[in-house]
RNA sequence: GGCGAGUUGGCGGAGUGGUGACGCAGCGGAUUGCAAAUCCGUGUACAGGAGUUCGAUUCUCCUACUCGCCUCCA
């Protein structure tokens, strides 16, 4: 069995996954709120964790691994919309209008991160779909000592919980010092998080022991994990603005409602994406959905495919800032453009890989490639081992193989791309459904250089070749023939007047 | 102010107590009608200072700078 090595946020140290049942492994990633389309930051955990769920899945087994991501479908903007459809003439009441707005772009956030390779978690709770549970827990924790009722809201008391502040490394004293913490004269102490929240007749709300209201923020990821996965289970997921405070409080709150549970073992938090070297931000301008770079992205491109999206994130290791450049996704298109090439020929493969991706993977990954992702999910080594195998197969480095080799390391190639979630057969069928076909640009130029070669005057062939390479296409000439392909810059209206 | 992360060659980006990962770009050569593509070759990098050590980019301390969090933003 492979030892897969995380860094926990929690100890700060790399440790060995132990998980509580042995053989089986349990993952809760704080996911999306649900209000709008997903920017490219929201992509990161997202193509992170499933890097780390397609690596449990091929050391523990498919059925062994259960990872849950809620959809955080309580929250003000997602009314703000629902209230703004509402006065526009919308029909339905308030709380059909929020239902819709949520689903809506849930389904975008399906897509979305479909598009960039992201298998579905096993389970995708909705926090709506948890509000008894939230309630019970809250129940408990005022039982328990924990939490007290004050005006319709329900707060967690944080100094009862002597543990606190420790994933986050900061004390209570700290925080007082911090003071940024907010008063509230239904608070005991300015420390204290708000577990429970009366609403108002505009407001979205639930009934409760207090009155009609709704959750805090924190309380869902408590009560949604303890569901479905109990009170102890291996890893915890988030971006790393997660840490503090809703990290910090998730564990207060679990813990001190199931102290007879470990909650979770292992904490990791990636780091945040920047683009063009800056925070991503809507003042700065540099602010993109997933969607955009998908449809637009970048200039001369019909779209940044989901893969190329992929490839660029893994290029970072997961706990460094990641940075967006256009440069870095030019490069990782390339990649993946010849990547594809060297395997899309083999039509006997790609049956085969299609027939069981798991399998494929299991019977054919390079174990370097498995060993650098389980050491702390070193992606950008898994994808070393990857380019090193895929210059094998490039131009004349082939033919040093025989062909028996040249299938392992293809074999190789698509096996290892499929753990990190990338599917080369899958890619190259996408990249020439967009193309276009050149070969008839490409028979032409072949009889002009032969009759060139005749009679030494190259002017036509070169007329030609340079109206393509204007067009952004590519020619590429050897002996063996003429290759007329769209290049980064294509531009097929170009080539209008050639035909 | 508090807490935390980071600073590696032109750019990006791994890693290690002792032979300069890797990619892109560059340079030289091969090849080519010219190119492109490809192939071969090619790089005195580890923020600064002090310490530990036979030896540090890698460990410790200090300084500088950058960034994140402390505001339901992943």
């Amino acid at each position: 069995m492979v030892e897969i090595r995380l860094t926990n946020s929690m100890t700060r140290k790399k440790e060995t996954l132990v998980p509580i049942r042995p053989g089986q492994v349990s993952m809760y990633v704080c996911g999306p709120t649900v209000y709008d389309r997903a920017h490219l930051g929201n992509a990161r955990p997202v193509v992170v964790f499933d890097v780390l769920f397609r690596l449990l899945r091929h050391v523990y087994g498919e059925d062994a691994v259960t990872y849950v991501r809620n959809f955080t479908d309580v929250d003000d903007r997602i009314n703000e919309t629902a209230q703004k459809r509402k006065a526009a003439g919308a029909t339905g009441t308030l709380e059909d209008l929020i239902r819709e707005r949520s689903d809506e772009t849930i389904r975008w956030y399906h897509d979305d991160m479909d598009a960039v390779g992201a298998l579905r978690p096993t389970h995708e709770p909705r926090a709506t779909e948890y509000i008894p549970q939230m309630v019970a827990m809250i129940e408990d924790l005022i039982a328990k000592g924990f939490a007290y009722e004050n005006e319709g809201h329900v707060l967690f008391r944080v100094r009862r919980y002597a543990e606190y502040g420790q994933l986050s490394g900061r004390s209570v004293e700290d925080m007082i010092a911090g003071a940024r913490v907010e008063v509230a004269p239904y608070k005991e102490d300015p420390m204290d998080f708000v577990l429970w929240k009366p609403s108002d007749d505009d407001l979205p709300g639930w009934p409760s022991p207090w009155g009609r209201g709704r959750p805090g923020w924190h309380i869902e990821c408590s009560a949604m994990s303890y569901a479905l996965l109990g009170d102890s289970f291996d890893i915890h997921g988030g971006g790393n603005d997660l840490l503090f405070p809703h990290h910090e409080n998730e564990i207060a709150q679990s813990c001190c409602a199931h102290p007879e549970g470990s909650f979770a073992s292992i904490w990791l938090h990636n780091e945040m994406l920047q683009v063009e070297g800056k925070k991503m931000s809507k003042s700065l301008g540099n602010f993109f959905t997933v969607r955009d770079l998908l449809d637009k992205g970048v200039p001369g491109w019909n779209g940044v495919p989901g893969d190329v999206i992929r490839y660029v994130f893994l290029l970072t290791h997961y706990r460094k800032p990641m940075d967006w450049r256009q440069a870095t996704a030019i490069t990782a298109k390339q990649r993946l453009d010849i990547w594809s090439s060297e395997v899309q020929s083999n039509r006997e493969l790609e049956r085969e890989f299609k027939q069981d991706r798991d399998e494929f993977v299991r019977n054919y990954v390079d174990p370097t490639v498995v060993e650098a992702l389980a050491d702390d999910l070193n992606t950008s080594n898994a994808l070393t081992t990857l380019i090193a195998a895929g210059k094998k197969l490039e131009g004349l480095s082939r033919v040093q193989f025989t062909d028996d080799e040249v299938e392992t390391i293809q074999r190789q190639l698509v096996a290892g791309c499929y753990l990190i979630g990338i599917d080369l057969y899958h890619y190259a069928n996408a990249i020439s459904r967009g193309s276009f076909n050149l070969s008839d640009f490409a028979s032409k130029l072949t009889a002009l250089r032969e009759t060139a070669m005749q009679t030494k005057d190259f002017s036509a062939v070169d007329a030609l070749k340079s109206s393509l390479l204007a067009a952004g296409a590519e020619v590429r000439m050897t002996k063996a023939g003429v290759e007329v392909i769209p290049g980064p810059n294509f531009d097929p209206a170009k080539l209008e007047p050639l035909k």
